[in-house]
DNA sequence: CATGAATGAGCGTTCATTCAT
DNA sequence: TATGAATGAACGCTCATTCAT
């Protein structure tokens, strides 16, 4: 649905999905590997089985080939997310269960999400507000199982947009800093002592009283 | 002391500093602005104000300029965080003052913080790796105020490197989603938000029952 | 045979070989003219009337056009040479054959015949070990016309590498010192004289006397 | 005393020539290890234990450095034959000598002489003028011989220029064909066996009669 | 005399893009 | 539609040469 503000030669709008289709999954192993500028549109056609000039009948520049590939890796956050809500009605099971999901498509997808975030700012203006658009669909999602546990009272009043980012950065920091994560902990301990970080108190009802006292003086 | 692992053909210790400060200067602008690739060394030796030759005195590969760039942003951070907590003593108060100030460096070099995120992985694995080293040893001025914390028994004993990666990619989102917190918050708002949601308790008295219900019976 | 060692992207044969002809042709000119070092790919290019992109579709490295112009020359030894023996039974006829079409050869392509002396030695063990294995192939022709003068006693049993490359040295003699012959003598004069010093013996029946009785002094 | 042609800055004699001999040492080690071009002027002055800006106040040009390299091997050529022929007045004891030594010069300047062969092409016409002058100076002192031993009826009247061409090849032809040559043959061998084949009539008394009659039937 | 920092032209090479087939 | 040969701009990098010190 989104692919479609690129402009393609082909009329053909099966074989344009299957092509692009073809396309991104190269490009997406060809950038995760070697980066946007390292991979050439030669080598992507290549990997695809195609000529590199039939590229272009599917796409204006190389640059659209990265939009696409990005925006494949939002949209599998958007489509797998509401997937793992299924069937839950509590908003803390909700919102639990939101985040353990972002985690694990994060972590199946480790390569493209550290992609996206090297490369978004490569893209043209326009390009980058389109993914930004997507980003801002899926955010809330997250946001809403917030404000639905605030609504429920089983959440302080908290900035929303805060917290949201505050998941959203835990999720992909799991790929962002695998380099150092993946070694000590597995995704599921790392979903389960961030979960106890940011839903647990992690102040002991001593460390509150301080806090709260320091705060109180500070300001 | 890490500059020294570039080896440079001036033998002149100032005037490589002074060169290689000026080069950074103007490279940290054009890679902010046009991402790594996009930036010619040309471009860089103009807007340093010297040759285009003069730059492969001070550097042996355009890949030199940006682990220079990238290695002048998480230093900043390893000189300015300390800074921040000079006189203090008390354990959460270093800890509140650790993550405050390591936004507020952030904030300062948005552009820069970016630019690491998104060119560290073009890096060789060797100078890749000494950009995580440096990481890793800001990172442990966190983990030792947290540490501290847990001993003093203000902190649960949480996930140490989890709360820490937690408090970095706080730090580090507010550069990598300024473009949508930006316009919503300011920086001190976003510390203060931040830490109201790590450290007081999100969930209500309420909340809290209902969480720990839950989480027993997902087991 | 030998052209295949060098890849080219370009995959039609036909093609190949006529691009290759137009680039090598160009190359000679060029690299005769002002040597290898001072001649661009893009003169080249130009000179062989395509652009300096194209060239590196039928070779990898400046160093392979030099390979191919090299090794154009020794094959035009190798291949001209034994047209010139066709018909010829009688072994000293063979190797007065052999001479002269060397000279001949040589007189024809003078200019890159000193291109491979100067030009060897900058190209790469392997290209030069390439070059210099045919020019032992083409020696071999040589050899052989003297090693069957030897088996029907018409020669005496001297050492026959070392008159192969007298030969060969006269030959391409007349191109390394044509500064200097080519205003005193003809090619024909040149061949002519030269096979009157290597097989008729210089010295006088005086001399021969004489050198001998010195010859067994000097031991 | 060729060298005066180069102008200098430096206007101390004396120290010309010093310098000047220490560039030209390490010039020679880098050019015949690397080819001229290869080789940069930062390396010779490195290697002579200057700086790269003070070759200039002895050298005009890089290709100064080369004329002066060049020239160096020449004038040994000059200077060691005559050197060997002291004391030794019989003609053909000189040609022999003068043969022998110039192949025991060439021997012991092995990679200087293929870098002659490689470089002079590279100068400027009035450079490469002044080394085929000196070449021409050596060369006569081969003609020289030669014309001595035509005159004592020693050897026939054959073409002074050519044979004095065939000596000199063969004596070159030492070096550069020490790749097929210096595994087979020791430098004495070589010496032996080429003036076997020059002074010693090759072909056998029956091989003379058949060439003459061939011959005859040829033209 | 000597140094070595600085310049800038120039080269080899890559690759996005086009277009004839 | 699909191919892949062809183009040519652009970039990283080197190095002869100059010149202030």
């Amino acid at each position: 649905m989104s692919a479609l503000q690129i402009t393609s030669i082909v009329e053909d709008p099966e074989l344009v999905q299957r092509r692009r289709k073809e396309i991104v999954a190269a490009a997406t192993e060809l950038f995760s590997k070697q980066g946007f500028y390292r991979s050439s549109i030669k080598e992507i056609a290549t990997l695809a089985g195609i000529s590199s000039g039939l590229v272009y009948q599917y796409v204006c520049e190389k640059d659209d080939v990265l939009l696409l590939v990005i925006l494949d890796v939002v949209e599998a956050y958007a489509r797998e997310i509401p997937r793992a809500l299924e069937g839950l009605d509590d908003p803390i099971d909700r919102l639990v269960a939101t985040i353990g999901a972002y985690c694990r498509v994060v972590d199946k997808r480790r390569a493209a999400t550290v992609l996206a975030y090297r490369s978004t700012k490569s893209l043209s203006r326009n390009r980058r507000r389109l993914i930004q658009a997507r980003e801002v669909e899926t955010n809330q999602m997250i946001a809403g199982a917030i404000t639905d546990c605030i609504k429920s009272r089983l959440l302080r009043r908290i900035n929303v947009d805060v917290l949201t980012y505050q998941i959203v950065l835990i999720a992909h920091g799991w790929a962002l800093k695998s380099w150092y994560l993946k070694s000590r902990l597995s995704i599921e301990q790392y979903i389960r002592d961030s979960l106890d970080i940011l839903l647990g108190a992690i102040l002991t009802p001593r460390g509150q009283k301080h806090y709260r006292a320091r705060r109180g003086r500070r300001k």
